[in-house]
DNA sequence: CAACCTGTTCGCCA
DNA sequence: ATGGCGAACAGGTT
């Protein structure tokens, strides 16, 4: 499961619950999860108030609450699955959180659940008339017409020296992709993953954008449809040694480039010398 | 027991 | 000041 697709699929998963009151809140209080967040003040915005919007922008999500009481400000949480946060809604009135159930929202027949075993995942609280600054401020999205070719060129040159894998897990630019995201993406423009990100010719740099528009689409496009991707995409031969290349067959290569595990095909995605095409 | 992991942030260094 | 890198964060799985 690619990481922007899975972040849309949890926004989806909460979004049944939309026009529900929240009755009571369960806050691990422990949790890095809620660093920065005043949990009293969050617990007192929220309890009483109605789920009343989702939303999904790369990694990101924001729920929009409307307050308990008129004159009192809409009530935003946003979450960040993390490496392995993931959402639930319970069918019950009173559910029982688990060990790493750190955020419930307990509803009128369901609760709303954040799960995260290892804590890097995130959740913000705002309050205001209108969505936080942190969230309208958030990049382009790799889909949307902002997200240009000028606009990526322009993010390779600032970041040469960098490796191209390094790069596109950069979230100011890329937001949305993550580790297999960006394998898959790599490996269908042919560019090897340790290429630094300035050496690319033009050709290379608009294969990268195209093939980066193409990955995020199809896999939002894949959620609706199927669970799993097409063996003739990399996803699902990248993961274990001794997978082989859709393409050609060859054994991928595995390492890590970028500070990630990385898995390229050493003969479709070459590695150049110099200005790469 | 050790290595691994769909991510971000921080400190250090060039 | 800016960019690049490695470590740290936690805890379950292989």
């Amino acid at each position: 499961m690619p990481e922007l697709a899975e972040v849309e699929l949890s926004r989806r998963i909460w979004e049944p619950a939309v026009g529900e009151r929240i009755r009571s809140v369960r806050l691990n209080e422990k949790c890095r999860i809620f660093r920065g967040v005043d949990l009293a003040a969050l617990s007192t915005a929220l309890v009483g108030s109605a789920l009343h919007s989702t939303a999904a922008r790369g990694k990101q999500m924001l729920f929009g609450f409307r307050p308990a009481r008129r004159r009192e400000a809409e009530v935003w949480l946003g979450v960040h699955l993390g490496m392995a946060g993931s959402l639930h809604l319970e069918a019950t009135k009173n559910f029982q959180p688990a060990k790493h159930d750190h955020c419930v929202l307990q509803a009128e027949r369901r609760a709303l659940v954040f799960r995260d075993v290892r804590h890097f995942g995130r959740v913000r609280f705002d309050t205001g008339p209108t969505p936080p600054a942190w969230w309208t401020a958030l990049p382009p999205e790799v889909t949307a017409p902002e997200f240009t070719l000028a606009g990526l060129s322009e993010f390779l040159d600032r970041r040469r020296r960098a490796p191209l894998k390094g790069v596109l897990l950069m979230q100011e630019r890329f937001p949305g992709i993550g580790n297999w995201m960006a394998d898959e993406i790599l490996w269908r423009a042919g560019l090897h993953p340790a290429t630094p990100a300035g050496s690319l010719a033009p050709a290379a740099r608009l294969r990268l954008w195209e093939e980066t528009r193409f990955v995020a689409a199809e896999s939002l496009r894949q959620i609706d449809e199927h669970w799993d991707y097409p063996a003739s995409w990399l996803f699902p031969h990248r993961w274990r040694p001794g997978g082989h290349c859709p393409r050609c067959g060859l054994e991928l290569e595995r390492a890590t480039i970028g500070g990630r595990t990385t898995a390229w095909c050493e003969r479709c995605q070459p590695r150049r010398r110099g200005r790469v095409r």
